[in-house]
This record gives structure tokens, sequence and C-alpha cells, in this order.
DNA sequence: TTCAGGTTGGTGACATCGTTACTGAACCAC
DNA sequence: GTGGTTCAGTAACGATGTCACCAACCTGAA
């Protein structure tokens, strides 16, 4: 299998190559189509992927059934706080689901350990990995506790867009985005329309005005 | 210096001989005096600490002031999301304050890196913490997110009752808890006491009801 | 003691957000 | 096309957050 993979990830090039032989030799590259549930509640993953290509979305899914995205791992970074389960043998509440089909390099669990015993390349890439996601989960508390609503909707929207000035997802998925109610959702993209800056049609969304709803984006971060 | 105090975590009871020397003898114990700000923006923690006695606060603070609290870190337990921004080199947008008196035991950057390294079982202990403290944050997202305010005022109330039935906290603070607004917590604990489940005064909430709370909190929990 | 100023808590009015209920339009399978 | 399903729009209302203000209380200093 080739190496070459190694190059994707910045924190990984200066392994030691003793360890870096182990990393290649003893993990797998895996395809996961889009849409597949790679991790979920009572299902633990059974090991730390790295990303090569494709996006994964991880979500909060309450009782009740509603829905919130709390980060999206992308081609380059790794799923590494399902390690901390993986390690532990807890299971996690939230859900990793495949957004796009996914390559990935599988490292299994006893390999991962050892990495982490042998080499401290891969503990500071593990480490730098968790304070990442840490600091988005505190991101996502203080959106969700003390921003206003139209503020984070126009965030998303200008996160969500990858230059194609459009985004592909009905009102309930934005709302899951966000944690909040579909109604909420059809209103504030109502009153986006009503000043011009996006079109809408059924599961599409349109940005004609992306300075319009960055402006608005940017009152979040002053 | 003693190194008794392992005994303390039971995550730890089956440590290597080699290791456990390592561990006590590179350690340190501290006293922290009640109200030090331990860690927070701008002032990374230079230690991993394992708290012995007292407890430590984790909350965020947004840029306008406005605070929630994220955890707390009992004795028996340890600071442990600290040490990915310790390893990575990263601030936090939170902040750890002793509630109490605190004596722990600090463990440097390197001595971390090392144990780390060379024994699986510190490495469990590790990780199985990053899992709990992980655990919290999803639920604080759900409840922020999805969790009618009385529920979670009710489940705060019984939660910071420690056998004393009384709580020594403005409605500022226990705003603070929820990340909420101090209207919101006076309306609520006004309705409370109307219910017969507490009676206040100026600093001080007497919980009369236990059980009374307890049935509203549960609710939360179905 | 008395007063000034800060802290704490209570309250009304209003804005924002979430919930419920319902409607019709757009899409899909047959 | 027909019928069922998904998606979006909306009104009414309840829950929560914000703003403004005041009263009660505490503390320290004159």
């Amino acid at each position: 299998m080739s190496a070459d993979w190694i190059k994707q990830f910045p924190g990984l090039s200066r392994l030691e190559a003793a360890v870096r032989d182990v990393l290649t030799t003893k993990s797998t590259v895996v395809a996961v189509p889009e849409g597949t549930v790679i991790f979920g509640p009572g299902k633990s993953p059974q090991n730390l992927l790295l990303l090569l290509q494709g996006r994964v979305r991880v979500q909060q899914v309450s009782e009740a059934g509603r829905e919130i995205v709390l980060y999206r791992v992308e081609a380059g970074e790794s799923c590494v706080l399902t390690t901390a389960c993986l390690l532990a043998h807890e299971d996690y509440s939230a859900e990793g689901i495949a957004e796009t089909n996914v390559r990935a390099v599988a490292i299994p669990r006893a390999v991962f350990d050892d990495l982490v015993s042998q080499s401290v390349t891969f503990r500071n890439f593990i480490f730098t990995a968790y304070s990442k996601r840490i600091t988005d989960l505190f991101q996502v508390i203080e959106d969700i506790a003390f921003q206003r609503i139209d503020i984070r909707l126009a965030q998303k929207l200008v996160d969500l867009e990858r230059g194609t000035g459009q985004i592909k997802a009905t009102h309930q998925q934005m709302a899951a985005e966000l944690g909040t109610a579909r109604e909420v959702i059809s209103r504030q993209l109502g009153e986006f329309q009503r000043r011009g800056w996006i079109r809408q049609s059924r599961g599409t969304i349109d940005l004609v005005d992306l300075a319009g709803l960055e402006r608005l984006a940017a009152l979040g971060a002053e």
C-alpha cells in the first residue's frame, strides 16, 4: 500500500521512519459511501479515521429526535474525539455521518495505542486535533447560548457555501444545523430573501448577495 | 513525598511500579486558594492537575461578559481537557476557577508526555477522563439547545445542593450556571417559591421540598 | 449615626424564539 | 394523471431574553 497519503497530514510529515512504517503497514485505506453512519449511539467505532477525501458530519440527536450539528471533519483531519470513546470503551450520544463519499485511513485501536506510545510526533498530532475539536464545541455552546439566530444562520450560510453560491438543503436540515426549529429558519430565510440576499427554491438556497450575509454574520464576531 | 494520594484515583491503582515512581517523584502537591483562576484566556496551564481535595469550576465567558458553567472537576478527577491545550500550545476560551481551597497533584508537561508514552494504564486513565468530559459537553449542548429553563434550573438546584439543603448563590450566579439572564432566574425562583419548593433570602436559596424539585427535574430525563 | 454608592432582587413591557396547528405547493411513484 | 409524501409558508400563542426602572439591602466612609 502506498504511503503517499501521509503527505496530506502536515502534523505527520516529521514522523520517525520506523513509526511511519508501522502506521502505513498496519492501517488500511477504506471507502465509505455517502450517507453511511460511521459511528453513533450503540455503535462505537473500531478504528481511528484519518480523512483523505470527503467530509463527515458529527451531530447530536436528542431523545425527542431533534438534531444539532457539532462540527465537520474535512479531508486532512481526523475523527479524533471518537478515539477517547474508542479507548475508554464508552458510547457517545453523538453520531458521525459521511456527508459525501469518503476515503479514509483506518487505524485499529491497538495500532493507535502503539503509535501514541512510540511517537511524540503522533501524540502531538492527536492532542492538537483534540484541542481543535474541543474549541469547536466551546464555540457551539457559546453560539447556542448567546448568539442571535439571524446572525448564526447568516454565518452558517456563508460557511456552507463552498464556492458554488448555492446550498442544497431543506429548511429542516438548516434547522438541524443550528439546533432550532424549521419555522424559525423559514421566517429568517424569508427575511433574507426580502432583503435580496438569497433566492429560494425547493431544497436549494441561492446566495445572490454574499456580502450582505457576511455583513450580518460579522456582527457576531465583534 | 508520600505516594498515598494515588489511592484516590481508581484508574491509577494498577499502575506499573516503575511508572508509579516517575509519577510520584516528578510531580508535586500544590495548594490553591479558593477563587484562584487556574487557567483562562491567555493563561494556559503549565501542569496537568489531579484533584485531591476541593472543586474546580470550568466556565465559558463570552466577549459580551456573559458566562455559562461547562462542568466541575471534583476530588479524584483531573483537569484533563486542559492537557490538549497544554500539549497543543493553544489557548482555550474557557477558564477554570478554584471554587474551594484546592489540593492537587501537578504533573509537568514533559512528565505527562513521558507517562502517556510509557504506560498503557495511564493512557487509559487519560482517555477515559477525556471521554467523560466530552460527554459532559455534549450534555450541556443538548440542554441549552432543547431543554426548558424551569427543568434545567430544578436540575441545577438539586445538583448544587450538597446535603445542606441550601445553596449560597445570587440570582446572577445561577444565571451564569445555565447561561441565561438574571431576570429569568428571578422569575423561575419566584414560581418555585410560590409552589413551596424553596425559600429565598439575599444570596441564599433554601430547598424546603427537594422532592418537588426532583419531580420537575426528572421530566427532562424521560 | 448617617449618607453615598454598590449589590441584589422584583417587575412590567417588549422583542425574539420555539411550538402548535394548519394550509397549499412541489415532487415522486404508480 | 392520481394519490401520497415531502417541503415550505403562516398565524396564533407560549416561553425565553432584553431593557428599563425601582426598592431593599449592605458596606464603607464621612
